[in-house]
DNA sequence: GTTTTTCATATTGTATACAATTATAAAAAA
DNA sequence: TTTTTTATAATTGTATACAATATGAAAAAC
């Protein structure tokens, strides 16, 4: 924690999000304000407001008298959150070929290579936030304020997804989507970006273990064949 | 204001907002916490949360230190606001086309039917609210939640923004878009649903003025006989 | 042995007290 | 008069106290 002056809203809010992402804070897991408090040096009122955003941002849930817990996704919703991500950057990345200066491709190009060397270097979390970063920046380029803020609540939707069904250390994105979006972008193209973009997210989709259920295992069915074998 | 017992948050958002829609809080009327208070029987710490609310659907802007006051979209924004619209809503009226059953039709009908009543009847914050509504129940037919979300964040936006661009009493929706949208949708006919959505939220920004009327309001006036009836 | 009840504890929800900041207006200087 | 300064009041930001609710464990009932 910073020295001295006391964390700011914000920042107590990268942290938690930070740790969901680097699957320190498992889904379920109970945030108990008052260890919160305790975690952070501030007042349940700063800690309430962090835990209000996550929940907004359907980080976490927050339930009626009972606390908050992270969130954990059905692969139903993950699927719905990639159907309205392919419809909203449709049009994003559209816009964007439509809009990208030189200055704009040269700074998606860098973040571009902070991503890769996060993925050389195994930093997954640090790889989802940068791809999520990306996929912002393109919003900010295309130029629509709102479509960017929805966007934002969707990448950090994804990101919990991603966290909660790419085992650890498994790549995601050990691909070159993203580069080649930015060629098709600083081209111009904008029905070119639009397929990559659309292929891109569908890739990004069906590399998530979405078949595995996240409902608990009813014994009687895992242990069908050893019992009738007996 | 409710006998009794003391007024939830949820209900006060909807007073506040209700109270913008039907222009009795003008943009840039300051929204001091301690009055609100004093109008609705509830400590600070309910109305710093309704405040918090209503920033994050960006109907009142929340200034650090400085208060909240009630938003006030430049015709810019709006314009990104029903550029946002055309794109989400594209995607979702296809889907919902494809989607609508009898059932769904009926519903729709009837709220049709409601906003033209509210139309005929002059009551258009009322008109306002089930025009959004109607857009709403669309996203709920296409079975999108995150879609569903972001949607109802924007028709928000647009309610403050018709509220604020077109002068009280006058007609906004005195068409039946609505009705052919109906039409179109029951017939499972995406394409034409499609062009009916661009169209009617092309000529509703349209009929939008460009001029800004910017009186303040007085908190206790506006709510005196909401406060009355307890 | 299992379920239900009861009670103590822990946690969240709300109100309020205090601190920090900003707005207002009167007094002083230009 | 106009501008600057300064003190006071008003308002927001944060912490904390108290109330309502939920949790969990021990005792009672079945």
């Amino acid at each position: 924690m910073k020295r001295g002056k006391k964390p700011s809203e914000a920042w107590i809010y990268d942290q938690v999000f930070g740790a969901i992402l680097e699957q320190r804070l498992r889904p379920e897991t109970k945030l108990t304000e008052h260890e919160l408090c305790d975690v952070f040096g501030v007042s349940r009122t700063i800690i309430r407001k962090v835990l209000l955003r996550l929940s907004l941002d359907r980080v976490v849930e927050l339930r009626p008298n009972r606390g908050a817990i992270i969130a954990a996704p059905e692969p139903n919703e993950v699927r719905e959150i990639f159907d309205a991500r392919r419809l909203l950057e449709d049009g994003i990345v559209a816009e964007a070929a439509k809009k990208c200066s030189q200055m704009d491709a040269d700074m998606l190009k860098s973040m571009s290579r902070r991503e890769h060397k996060c993925i050389d270097e195994q930093d997954m979390s640090g790889a989802i936030r940068l791809s999520g970063d990306f996929h912002l920046k393109l919003a900010e380029i295309a130029g629509n304020r709102p479509l960017h803020e929805l966007l934002r609540q969707l990448v950090a939707q994804t990101s919990l997804a991603i966290a909660l069904y790419v085992p650890t250390g498994q790549g995601m994105c050990d691909d070159d989507d993203h580069d080649r979006l930015i060629d098709a972008i600083e081209g111009g193209n904008a029905d070119l970006s639009r397929t990559i973009m659309r292929e891109h997210l569908s890739v990004c989709e069906r590399r998530l273990m979405l078949e595995t259920p996240e409902t608990k295992s009813d014994l009687r069915t895992v242990f069908a064949d050893v019992v009738a074998a007996q």
